[in-house]
DNA sequence: GTGAAAGCGCTAACAT
DNA sequence: ATGTTAGCGCTTTCAC
């Protein structure tokens, strides 16, 4: 059979439930969706019809009567990359089980293309729309105040009375220094990305708030060219450090490679944390990396969780979320025992 | 103003158009939709009443009556990875300027998550569904024969009588292997992953029916660690490879880095040609890798097209299409000017 | 050429 | 406790 065959002969509708069960559709109606009153008897009958005859409601129909679609949008501006794949997968995990979808929409940094899609998504009554980006200082380049809809700002900047959350640079850069002194390490380095970021700059302060205001912080690219760079800068001195913080596993990962051509042993020489734990380099480098975590499918579960209620009508607070990074052990930083030692005292401080 | 009374206050309906431009709401419909017949001064004025107003039509309500919701679903179980991001993207551009939406469902390998999100999917009533993932020839967890919607299988195995799109690996490894000869090497080896892969089986075969019958293939696992491995085997041996084509870019990188540690170098004593084109890690190994691109996004516009036709009702050969990799050269092959050359030879070849 | 009216499938007052 | 009825916002015959 055809699939348009099925479609025309098979979809049932509330109409037929009712009509099999023997009650009208507004009584159909009422027992599906636990409102109304009646006896116990028909509910169960009509549920039990409903499941016979596999009755699956009409969602539009349902989303033009109730003015709820069960649908939100999610806007990006980082073509699916690195950042928003796990945000998310945070909030179709959030969502899944409330039977609310996701139009995912792609918007590059183009704001007619990101118009276009706002535009479909409020034409299709989304009930809310969740913003995410790649960058925790940047817009989207749509205005996205005065829909219609609520929206939540996730690992993207909004207004300042939005609903906004983001992971917490300055709590993840100090576990990742106090990770390094734990192991006994001194002297420290920083070696991070532009400074145009505020993430860099809110992580550099971070660290030299742990690791003492005269520690050197170097910015470049977010490359693992400029990892390499660094450490060729960093030992042209007679004194090289013992720790180094690295503002993205890229960075680290060409920090560790560039180590091991000098034939400076990590972790045993030198300590060093990386800052993302994005698998495809942290855990490919040799040794695998330690690295932090911006736990960005527990923030895109939170974005989730806000979006539904904002569209429910209940109150939410606006203002910036902070939510914690956590800290990955893998062994670019010294042994195991160690390790765990450290993560002890971090928790003991908090 | 809260967006709960713009809501309230400003979504303004085809019967307010209708209103200030003195027709029905039929006429206006009509007008908008540029179907049934009227004076073009009608027709005009209707269009321009509208866009004064900033009408945006309802599209549930529209889907309630045409049976169609300019919706589809987009089943992936990678979880929004490697395969699937391009694949997306390509989708998204086909789709857009149709007005389509995409409801992106992530189900792992999770056959119940995978039943939740069709069901919900059909709900909606998406027009259609694509099916991806990350292996060309495994199935997703769900049965999605016999739906009431079209469904394109890309990147991902289907039923046989199915609309499938794939990617041409035979192909691919040609060109890599040619591209290898181009350059004048002779002593090629073939460094892939598992050989429970289709893609690896015909790849391989592919390379062999290039490079010589005899040519070495080795099998191991999709990791640059396997890379290493790979060239510690092939050096333990007086003649080492001088051309070596690897299954994909981590393996490649591998190779490469392996290879620098020897002292030998690449490109100039051994050539390596990679797979997959993931650039976070062809362009950052040094030198960056000449790789083959399976024009994923491509793929995904195909798949677009495909489902929106079939959605439309237009005829759809059902069947395996198969679309062309293509080389993309950076810097571990050799000179530009061997590398163009070799491509028009094989160009010329097609 | 234009409009009245009947739905699409469902929900929610309001009757009974 | 159950049913009748009036929409949700739009498209589409079918009259006029």
């Amino acid at each position: 059979m055809r699939y348009a065959d099925v479609a025309k002969a098979e979809r049932i509708r509330i109409y037929d439930v009712a009509r099999v069960a023997g009650v009208s559709v507004a009584t159909a109606s009422k027992a599906l969706n636990d409102t109304g009153r009646m006896t116990e008897a028909t509910r169960t009958r009509v549920k039990q019809t409903a499941t016979a005859l596999g009755f699956r409601p009409n969602a539009m129909a349902r989303a033009l009567t109730r003015q709820r679609s069960f649908t939100i949008g999610l806007l990006t501006n980082d073509t699916y990359g690195r950042f928003t794949l796990p945000v998310m997968a945070g909030i179709n995990e959030a969502l899944v089980d409330q039977g609310v979808s996701v139009f995912l929409c792609g918007i590059e940094d183009d704001a007619a293309l990101g118009k276009i899609h706002v535009d479909a998504m409020l034409d299709k009554q989304v009930d809310g729309i969740i913003a995410t980006g790649k960058r925790i200082d940047r817009r989207l380049p749509v205005d996205l105040s005065d829909l219609p809809v609520p929206v939540v700002y996730a690992f993207t900047e909004g207004p300042a009375d939005a609903v906004t959350l983001v992971s917490d640079d300055r709590q993840g850069a100090r576990e990742a220094t106090e990770h390094l002194l734990a192991h006994g390490r001194r002297r420290l380095v920083h070696v991070t990305g532009p400074d145009s970021f505020a993430s860099v700059q809110n992580r550099a302060e971070a660290f030299r708030a742990s690791a003492g205001q005269d520690a050197k912080v170097l910015y470049g690219a977010w490359s693992e060219a400029w990892g390499h760079e660094a450490v060729a800068k960093l030992w042209a001195q007679l004194n090289g450090p013992d720790g180094i913080f690295c503002g993205n596993d890229q960075i680290a990962r060409g920090v560790v490679d560039a180590l091991r051509e000098r034939g400076i042993d990590v972790p045993a020489e030198v300590s060093v944390v990386g800052f993302d734990n994005w698998e495809i380099v942290s855990a490919a480098t040799r040794p695998p990396l330690t690295t932090i975590d911006m736990n960005l499918k527990e923030l895109g579960r939170e974005a989730g969780r806000l979006i539904l209620d904002l569209a429910e009508g209940k109150p939410v607070e606006p203002g910036i979320r902070t939510l914690p990074c956590k800290l990955v052990l893998r062994q670019s930083c010294g042994s195991d025992r160690v390790a765990n030692r450290a993560e002890e005292e971090v928790l003991q401080e908090v």
